[in-house]
RNA sequence: GCGCCUAUCGUCUAUCGGUCAGGACACCAGGUUUUCAUCCUGGGAAGCGGAGUUCGACUCUCCGUAGGCGCGCCA
């Protein structure tokens, strides 16, 4: 049988670092063995998911050199490879576990749940989850609530007793207590299925033979494997991955590193430095080398060497292997490599007509413009607070702007616009006063090129970078927002911005 | 709170019961270099605690402890 793996990212936001690094072990397991990866996108989530994260997501594994044998670009025998394109078979699939009594309707509304959430939570005996009310539902009573027009989801029929025992390709056997598992939703009131249900139908469907993820999942794998057994289908085998890890040790997230590819494309790290470098994550080679490539990996590549630690990503030595590969380039190609990063005359037609209103000589360019081809810029704290704002005022404002960037459904100068001529706003401010610290922020002076085009050249990646530099510098001058600010001004944000933070 | 997973230098890791516990990043010192960087050489730095199994445990088992993840009509 042909080993089969795939990546099935959710396009809810910029390309996650932790899809590469998993993308980079299915990819390296296939190819290992002669087998085929796949691309697969769970956009089931209609809220947020989105064409332009999904267009993102295509464009930064490509960028790395992971390519896909199937996917919604490429096509494939068991296209489409878009989950929002397969909602017919996901409902199918779910009347069938209801006709065999594997999965039930319920009709809890959403604020029965919260409620019954709130009970549980101040209860503390550690039952977290579904009561089963709707369980107890005779088919005949659901079936005349559906006829009815109910609003309803369906629920997966969990066992009351007994373990569940599964197996793990590294960690072995696994048991878990049925009684701690949830009835899980799979198909939404929307009709559109939940991550559960719509991951096995397709896995099973499009012949996934190996299913390598990240380790949050291994908790919901009984609900995985029931459904299964409930399809009568064999279970592929699963692999799950220590979670990369912020330096705090809690779970890469943004808060305290740059996890989008599209920071690490911008700052200038190669795509062969970060697939090396995710390769080092969890991963050793036999003989002990640390500098390969993609090809070498997926030569030698042998899942069993997973080390189950979660490895702390670490920037210094990311930057310190980039630095070798760069030195190591000739001439001709690090100036090649420069040109299509971003130093080209495309870019410059872009620069060009900011500056020239501000020059006097030629050679004034360079230092006006130095900034939109930096990472980070170095500046004294203290210059963030030079702007008539108070230090916390300024953390707050840098907070909010990261929020709405990040929400932003474009990024094209009239949506950035948009976004702080609203916040100043609905801050009280006027806009000259709302942006003199993100002139710092961004430019790191107060005299520099025009806000919102440095902003669209930066890209929104680097430019939420540079927001959290401002703020961490901030949190050095002593105007860190506590955690307690922190929530009560995502509060206010959701409030008075409608938007989540 | 409950369940599961994990545990070697600060960090990434090697070690398939017997090693002076090795390498890489970072750090420190010295050398090369007009400065700096590079490069070279050297150095400090680790088996979470307690029982057990064994002639012998970093390695196997158990109990603690600590960390992580999960407990959504998100994925």
């Amino acid at each position: 049988m042909k080993i089969r793996t795939r990546i099935a990212p959710s396009p809810t936001g910029a390309p996650h670092i932790g899809t590469a690094y998993v993308a980079l072990f299915n990819y390296a397991f296939a190819k290992h063995q002669g087998g085929e990866f796949i691309l697969r996108i769970e956009d089931t989530d209609r809220e947020r998911s989105s064409r332009e994260a999904e267009q993102a997501i295509l464009a930064a594994l490509k960028w790395l050199g992971l390519s896909w044998d199937e996917g919604p670009d490429v096509g494939g025998s068991f296209s489409p490879y878009r989950q929002s394109e397969r909602t017919a078979l996901y409902q199918d699939a779910a009347r069938r576990l209801v006709a065999k009594g594997a999965a039930y309707p319920c009709f809890c509304a959403p604020e029965r749940l919260a409620e019954l959430r709130r009970a549980q939570t101040t209860v503390k005996d550690g039952f977290l989850g579904y009561d089963g009310r709707c369980a107890a539902l005779s088919s005949q009573e659901a079936q005349r609530r559906i006829q009815a027009g109910e609003a309803h989801v369906l629920r997966l029929r969990v066992p009351a007793e007994g373990d569940c025992v599964l197996r793990d390709g590294l960690r072995g056997e696994v048991r878990i207590p049925w009684n701690k598992v949830d009835h899980q939703v799979l198909l939404k009131a929307d009709g559109f299925p939940t991550y559960h249900l719509a991951n096995v139908v397709d896995d099973h469907l499009m012949e996934i033979t190996h299913v390598i993820r990240g380790e949050e999942w291994l908790s919901s794998l009984p609900k995985h494997v029931l459904l299964y057994q409930a399809f009568g289908w064999q279970p592929p085998e699963f692999y799950h991955l220590p979670l990369l890890r912020n330096p705090d040790k809690t779970k890469l997230s943004k808060r305290r590193n740059p996890v989008s590819i599209l920071y690490y494309q911008r700052a200038g790290i190669l795509p062969e430095t970060l697939i090396n470098y995710l390769g080092l994550m969890a991963y050793s080679f036999a003989d002990g080398r640390e500098q390969f490539t993609l090809a070498e990996l997926a030569e030698s590549f042998d899942i069993k060497r997973v080390s189950l630690g979660g490895p702390i990503f670490d920037l210094q030595k990311l930057q310190s292997f980039n630095g070798r590969r760069l030195r190591e380039l000739p001439l001709d190609e690090l100036l090649g490599r420069l040109q299509t990063w971003g130093l080209n005359e495309e870019t410059w037609r872009k620069v060009l007509p900011l500056a020239q209103p501000r020059l006097n000589q030629l050679a004034d360019l360079v230092p006006l413009a130095a900034f939109l081809f930096a990472d980070r810029q170095l500046y004294e704290p203290a210059a963030l607070l030079n702007t008539g704002l108070s230090g916390q005022r300024v953390a707050r404002l840098l907070r909010l702007a990261q929020w709405e960037i990040e929400r932003s459904a474009e990024w094209t100068l009239d949506a950035i616009k948009q976004i702080f001529e609203r916040m100043a706003q609905l801050e009280g401010l006027k806009l000259k006063q709302l942006l003199a610290p993100f002139y710092i922020a961004i430019s790191g002076a107060v005299v520099s090129l025009p806000i919102f085009d440095s902003m669209l050249i930066l890209g929104r990646d680097m430019t939420l970078a540079r927001l959290q530099y401002a703020r961490e510098a901030l949190a050095e001058a002593g105007c860190a927002l506590t955690k307690d600010e922190l929530a009560e001004l995502e509060k206010t944000y959701r409030a008075q911005y409608g938007g989540g933070g």
